[in-house]
RNA sequence: GCGCCCUUAGCUCAGUGGUAGAGCGUCACAUUGACAUUGUGAAGGCCGCAGGCUCGAUCCCUGCAGGGCGCACCA
């Protein structure tokens, strides 16, 4: 007797069982399949990508529907024939996975990341993002995917980030990556620059006020920002203020006191728009930069990284935006400015669609992708731009979707596609996060890569050599000539802002620089050094108030010259960190502590655990210590979890504070100015910083020569640390002073080859991480072991599919497209099936605060994976939302119980031997056979149109009412009569169209299908038969 | 502003230059059946509106209305 089936099909039992013998078939895996000899060795390669889930999500609704539509192209190639290849893999997904895990850890410790250190805060993301994975790996495999596990892949492991390395190398060196100062979308909240396609645009109604500005009235939604306007724009055609040419300049009563305004005609104007002329906030808005690049015009930032107002705000410096605008507005309507205010108006306002804040555009220093810039096409296969050709990236991604060599389907995102190709700006790929692919650049300590000149600016970039809180520094010493290249950095922060090479303008005049400047700076000062400097340029003149003041101004220039000492993916040699001892009760109690040999207290002890706990993997060669106590304590407990030698040098002690040890620090603060600020002042029977300058550097230096090949962990006291700092960091003893060691982080410095400008041998790798989708743009190929000439890369890139959603059509796709194109000259696949959104049935997005989910696994533990599949499949067409219930998926378990059944129910009536007579098949019978094969191409040619609906629904039509209905019940007589002939007969026959039918519904409903086959055929799997 | 799409049965949606389709729902009847998850049948549609091309339009074209979405340099 054959196998008894079960009067009903359970998929809890039968699901897992069927994916474990998949799994242990190996058949996922199109290298076993060939040696198994299911497969030919010479056959098309198929292959696929997973869109790789986030690692720190859960299995969604529509997880489960990308999975599907892919498992079934999967299965139908498998079937087919082809050595098929469907790569799994999860996303690190930086902004997303750093923003979860920061959101638990103020929940559950009331702890933000700074108060962890990067490093500790690193360590948490990575194993939330550990167990999270196998989370996540698990849902998927119960969905029945027929991914091959064994080459399982993460966007954030070692073989990706080795590709992620090399690929913005290559970009950088063919000139398609720039570093450059320009305006980003800064998430105040995040604190991270966000890309142009990560901004969810929110319409909010919002005041509209209506400001006099002079003569003019202008309208703004942000009154906020106009602090700094100086610069009033109107359309040249505007013929209601003809009597105003380019370049005038008027004096008006602003905010803040009065200001000359400068008239700017640029024809960006739209002259129907509220009066037809607007003041412009350069800093703030992209637009406003545009108008501000063109017409050379200054730069001002108003508004701080955390979207606090800043001294140029005058008494409203200082307070967060949002309650500073009606202050602001209060106080233009007391001074007579506020001309009207429209209630009604709809603003239009950018967040951040990763879970930040309100968006406000900043002029920042960032890493892009050029979008725009030709670069010379190494190897390459993609239509219209052969090997040495030039292209842009925009033409590159035009081009291959143009040609069709890569298809989208359905065809009107190809629309949408150029669409956004053709409004597409440079892309902005560093973000300011901690997890995530750290940009693989690193700077020249002692240089930075800067220029032999360099500029501080109190306020980032004021383009003029004329600075507002330093300017009369600025003008004494500058030195500069025009033609000079030159850097831009932030003094207060020290933060490298730009590259520029100086040139000379002409736009404002002697007048202007009392008139601007609020009375605490020293207005006359700055006015007769600026004085002084125009008499050195131009000495034949005359000043006078009104005369016109050249000022310098620099032109960004944003590429980067790799000599300047700048590396990209260089050998580090070893690497050093620089730790500071951790707390003693001095510390605690802030007094003087130098010599004094204080042990460390429970906080110390506690902190240097964490460090040592840092050091784990670091290969830790040599600890160098300080020999005071707290130094001591500190390097042992280091020694014991890395097992390093310790070397105690009394050259590295803290400064001795001689008579001065123990007293509190704010009575030395207060009564020992000399000691406490001054370079060269020594405490009785002490040091002065000039003597521990001298000997800790002396100390620093003798090691760097003994010990530059080993990793080195220097356990030394705060003093030592800013001093050697200062040292390497070439700062003037005022940025000495200014710098704090931090006690949370180690200072880390990589040894590398000598600075081709100026021989430093340490270097700092840029805090930066990448964009996500930097990373993301690889996966086609970063997968298939590229850069690497693997045989796998060789086999299966390009794919010949892909199914993200339509959702991320720009973010991925596209970005998939320009990464493959100029790093292999390939495209990433051959076609993007683009799929909808999965919906609930009132139209909306699942989401977890609407709390409307459908949990896919729960689905399928009562239903069916089986089922779920059927029901996301059939009545979604392609890139079209499907609205999802329940009920759909009751009614494809009916159909599973239906396959099983009818399966059944054949099964009960087979021959009880194998050779029984059947007799031959009457025309009838054949043309049941013929009608069911015609139907089974019929349902793959549907799936090779990618008409995946069709094909579902196609099948499942002819198994319920054609076999089920119609061609079972005819041959049920015979198979109840007198015959015994006719009685095996019919069996063959219905067997025959089941066994067909099995492998028509198998890509879509593998479970139940496989369980029902191997009753059939018990040496067989239904997986690997042929179509 | 530029662009893409949708409007078909009560609901959710397919679809085609020639009599209009599915699932769910509704109604009637049948059912100790391989099927408690079944079967047979029925009702229900000026295929958004108005023009045009065509022998023929739900489908192609134009316009309009309503809805959705993408992009943008909307002060």
């Amino acid at each position: 007797m054959p196998d008894a089936m079960e009067p009903r099909y359970d998929h809890t039992k039968l699901e897992g069982e069927i994916y474990a013998r998949w799994e242990k078939s190996g058949f996922f895996n199109p290298d076993v399949c060939v040696e198994k000899g299911v497969t030919d060795k010479d056959a098309e390669p198929f292959s696929l990508s997973l869109p790789p889930p986030n690692v720190t999500g859960t299995l969604h609704i529509g997880h489960a529907f990308e999975d599907a539509i892919q498992d079934i192209m999967v299965r139908y190639q498998r079937m087919r024939g082809r050595r098929t290849l469907w790569v799994p893999g999860t996303d690190h997904a930086a902004i997303a996975t750093q923003a979860k895990v920061e959101g638990m850890l103020y929940k559950e410790e009331k702890k933000t990341k700074y108060d962890l250190g990067r490093e500790e805060f690193l360590r948490r993301v990575e194993n939330f993002a550990q167990e999270s994975h196998d989370t996540i790996v698990k849902q998927v495999r119960r969905m029945g995917t027929s991914l091959d596990w064994s080459r399982e892949a993460y966007t954030f492991d070692e073989k990706r980030s080795f590709a992620v390395r090399a690929a913005f190398e290559k970009m950088y060196d063919a000139g398609l990556i720039y570093r450059g100062a320009r305006i980003v979308n800064w998430d105040p909240k995040l604190k991270t620059t966000v890309s142009d396609d990560e901004i969810a645009w929110k319409e909010e109604p919002a005041p509209f006020y209506y400001l006099k500005y002079g003569p003019f009235v202008i309208a703004t939604a942000r009154p906020e920002t106009k602090f700094g306007d100086k610069y009033v724009v109107m359309h040249p055609n505007d013929k209601r203020y003809k009597k105003y040419k380019h370049g005038d300049t008027l004096k008006l009563e602003w905010i803040n006191g009065s200001v000359t305004a400068t008239i700017i005609k640029d024809d960006v104007i739209d002259m129907e728009f509220g009066t037809g002329v607007m003041t412009i906030t350069p800093w703030h808005d992209a637009t406003d930069f545009g108008i501000a690049e063109r017409h050379k015009l200054d730069k001002e930032q108003i508004i701080d990284f955390d979207g606090k107002l800043l001294p140029i705000a005058g008494e409203f410096a200082g307070i967060y935006i949002t309650k500073a605008r009606p202050l602001i507005v209060e106080k233009l309507r007391a001074k007579g400015l506020l001309e009207k205010v429209d209630e009604k108006y709809l603003h239009r306002v950018a967040t951040n669609s990763r879970g930040g804040g309100l968006i406000e555009p900043q002029i920042k220093m960032q890493w892009w992708v050029d979008v725009n810039k030709p670069f010379a096409m190494g190897e390459s296969s993609l239509k219209g731009i052969p090997k040495g050709s030039r292209a842009t990236l925009k033409e590159l991604m035009r081009k291959v979707v143009k040609s069709g060599q890569v298809k989208i389907v359905p065809e009107r995102f190809a629309k949408i596609y150029f669409h956004w190709i053709n409004n597409l700006h440079d892309w902005c790929i560093s973000r300011q996060l901690w997890y995530g692919h750290r940009i693989p650049v690193w700077y020249c300590l002692a240089c930075g890569g800067k220029a032999d000149k360099k500029m501080g600016f109190a306020g980032d970039v004021v383009p003029q050599v004329f600075d507002r809180k330093t300017r009369t520094y600025r003008l004494r010493d500058h030195g500069f000539t025009v033609g000079d290249r030159v850097a831009f950095e932030n003094s207060a922060t020290g933060e490298l802002f730009g590259y520029g090479t100086m040139t000379e303008i002409a736009k404002t005049t002697v007048a202007e620089i009392d008139l601007k400047d609020p009375k605490h700076w020293k207005t006359y000062e700055a006015r007769e050094q600026l004085i002084a400097a125009f008499k050195r340029h131009y000495p034949e003149k005359d000043i006078r108030s009104d005369t016109p003041v050249w000022l310098y101004t620099y032109v960004f220039d944003q590429t980067i010259k790799k000599s300047d000492g700048i590396r990209v993916n260089p050998e580090i040699k070893s690497r050093w960190f620089l730790v500071r001892h951790g707390e003693t009760d001095s510390v605690k109690n802030n007094t003087v502590d130098g010599w004094q040999d204080t042990p460390l207290n429970e906080t110390g002890l506690a902190q240097a655990e964490k460090h040592a706990e840092g050091m784990r993997g670091k290969k830790i060669d040599l600890i160098i210590s300080s020999d005071l106590k707290r130094c001591k304590e500190t390097a042992e407990i280091f020694a014991r979890t890395t097992g390093a030698k310790i070397i105690y040098d009394p050259d590295l002690r803290e400064r001795n504070w001689g008579a001065l040890e123990g007293i509190p620090k704010s009575e030395r603060d207060l009564h020992h100015q000399d000691a406490s600020y001054s370079y060269h002042g020594k405490p009785e029977r002490g040091e002065s910083f000039a003597d521990v300058e001298d000997r800790s550097w002396n100390a620093f230096q003798k090691y760097l020569k003994l010990y530059a090949d080993k990793n080195v962990v220097f356990s030394i006291h705060g003093g030592p640390i800013r001093l050697i700092m200062g040292k390497l960091r070439k700062w003037s003893f005022e940025e000495v002073l200014r710098y704090y060691p931090p006690v949370s982080e180690m200072v880390a410095l990589d040894i590398s080859a000598p600075c081709a400008q100026c021989k430093g041998e340490i270097y700092e790798q840029d805090p930066d991480t990448f964009d996500t989708w930097f990373s993301s743009g690889t996966w086609t190929f970063s997968t298939l072991g590229w850069p690497e000439k693997t045989k796998d890369l060789a086999t299966y890139h390009p794919n010949s599919f892909m199914a993200p959603g339509y959702e991320i059509l720009f973010l991925w796709v596209a970005r998939m497209i320009l990464m493959s194109g100029c790093l292999l000259g390939q495209i990433p696949f051959k076609i993007a099936y683009l799929h909808g959104i999965v919906r609930d049935i009132e139209g909306r997005k699942f989401s977890k605060s609407l709390g409307n989910g459908i949990d896919p696994l729960e689905l399928a533990n009562t239903y069916g994976a089986d089922a779920v599949r059927m029901a996301l499949v059939v009545g979604a067409a392609p890139g079209n939302d499907l609205k999802f219930a329940e009920s759909k998926v009751a009614g494809y378990r009916n159909f599973a119980t239906k396959i099983w059944n009818a399966s059944r129910f054949v099964l009960m009536n087979k021959p009880a031997s194998a050779s029984a007579k059947a007799g031959n098949l009457t025309a009838k019978d054949k043309a049941h056979i013929a009608h069911a094969q015609k139907m089974k191409k019929a349902v793959g040619a549907h799936i090779e149109k990618f008409e995946f609906h069709l094909a579902a629904e196609k099948a499942y039509h002819y198994f319920w009412h054609t076999f089920a209905d119609k061609i079972i019940e005819e041959y049920k007589p015979l198979l109840k009569g007198d015959s015994g002939v006719a009685q095996v007969r019919a069996y063959r026959v219905l067997e025959t169209i089941l066994l067909d039918s099995l492998k028509m519904l198998h890509p879509f409903m593998p479970f139940v299908t496989e369980a029902v086959y191997e009753k059939f055929l018990p040496k067989k799997m239904l997986m690997v038969e042929e179509w």
